[in-house]
DNA sequence: CAATAATAATAGTATTACTATCATTAAACT
DNA sequence: AGTTTAATGATAGTAATACTATTATTATTG
């Protein structure tokens, strides 16, 4: 059916967590809140112990559900990833020029734009997302954990706006390249205007970002 | 005198170090052996009592030259900077198209042209560079370490090539954007490449990063 | 109501990220 | 050459972090 598309829930890997957060409203509160609190602290400052005193449980709980911290940033990433997965199917269904697709996505990319689900809040979770996600990755033991599929989601997301990308012109080569130097530009791009403005471009135009990226992109694509 | 631009010596913030490691031959030690140790452990794993073992000093000593290892951190990528900047003068002298000197530039950041320089690594320093560099502002107090400047030698690359864009299109109105978005996108893509190979498109010329990215850049910049 | 699982409470360990002190060596200046 | 000054080495110590282990208590399920 239809509409079962649109039914939102994280489809994280296993592999990420010891117990599966989604299962007690006590892993809910460790998502929700770890979100919250390295919004406030920074990924570096943050721990379990400073966690499990804003939950109001122990960290030795907390160490039930992840291994470390590193792996609750890759779950809290990887949420992420299914949120705007989720978003691109429900901007995108019944769009059938692909230029618009590309835009769309690039849209959903730039801004989160509900505020709160559930009881995560979107725009601090978007804020750590640009400050915080490329640590999930910039670590020694990626490849280690690469075997292990959990960087699954992003994958996905990539494979997705690239094949948008080669619907718009079959024949380009780099569609992979140019997804995730877009996406991680947008990241950056958001994080330099609030705390390195001179690294970047910000305008009074709120959607500078989203039309800078996709001139980008749709340029490049038609290009040759 | 003109030769006097090629002479190479790292303008560094005093503001990142205690004691400048260029003053001290256990100084120099510190910075190129903290490069290849952060090269094989990853920056997480790396700690001064690692660094002082290596070099054949005490972790006290290396406290007297750097607060902690992020500002460690944050001298050898601004010492990548100015080495930079330093190839930047070299290979644009005398190159009068704008266009070339902007293909320069890509091609500067993309690869490192020598392989050691006095005792520093440079293949190595680039590695790190594409891995590590962004962990040098992506921290919770980067509006007080932006305050002391210490960021200085990024944006002073990012202004210089934000410059040449100006020249081949004095109206382009995103051209810090640009450079960003190519510079950390370059970093990107290398560490890809390397270790999720599927989030890119690596093939096998040589410079297909550098084509990618001036191809992506030129048209962005020659647009409307 | 019994059995099972989840969490709380507490304690403990190894490592990290420093700081402090003092002895020793090297450099620089009469 | 001898004295001051600065840099480094050696050692020790502390607070915090990143866990692990144990047992008690509570909630859930059969």
């Amino acid at each position: 059916m239809e509409f079962e598309l649109f039914k939102f829930s994280a489809n994280i890997r296993s592999d990420i967590f010891l117990k599966d957060p989604e299962s007690s409203q006590l892993g809910s509160a460790i998502i929700s809140q770890s979100i919250n609190l390295i919004y406030d602290i920074g990924f570096e400052e943050f721990n379990f112990r400073k966690l499990s005193q804003q939950i109001g449980t122990t960290e030795a709980t907390i160490y039930r559900y992840f291994e470390n911290k590193h792996m609750l940033l890759l779950y809290v990433t990887s949420w992420y990833w299914c949120w705007v997965e989720y978003q691109l199917v429900l901007h995108n269904t019944n769009i059938v020029d692909y230029n618009v697709r590309l835009k769309n996505a690039i849209k959903v990319l730039t801004v989160p734009h509900d505020h709160q689900y559930a009881d995560i809040n979107l725009q601090n979770l978007f804020n750590i997302i640009c400050s915080e996600s490329c640590k999930s990755y910039l670590i020694k033991n990626v490849d280690d954990l690469n075997k292990y599929g959990v960087y699954y989601n992003y994958k996905k997301i990539v494979a997705i706006i690239s094949d948008i990308i080669l619907k718009v012109n079959p024949a380009y080569n780099y569609s992979h390249m140019l997804v995730t130097t877009v996406i991680e530009g947008i990241h950056h791009q958001k994080y330099f205007a609030e705390h390195l403005p001179s690294l970047t471009d910000k305008t009074d135009d709120p959607d500078y970002l989203i039309n800078f990226y996709y001139q980008l992109a749709i340029t490049a694509i038609n290009l040759k």
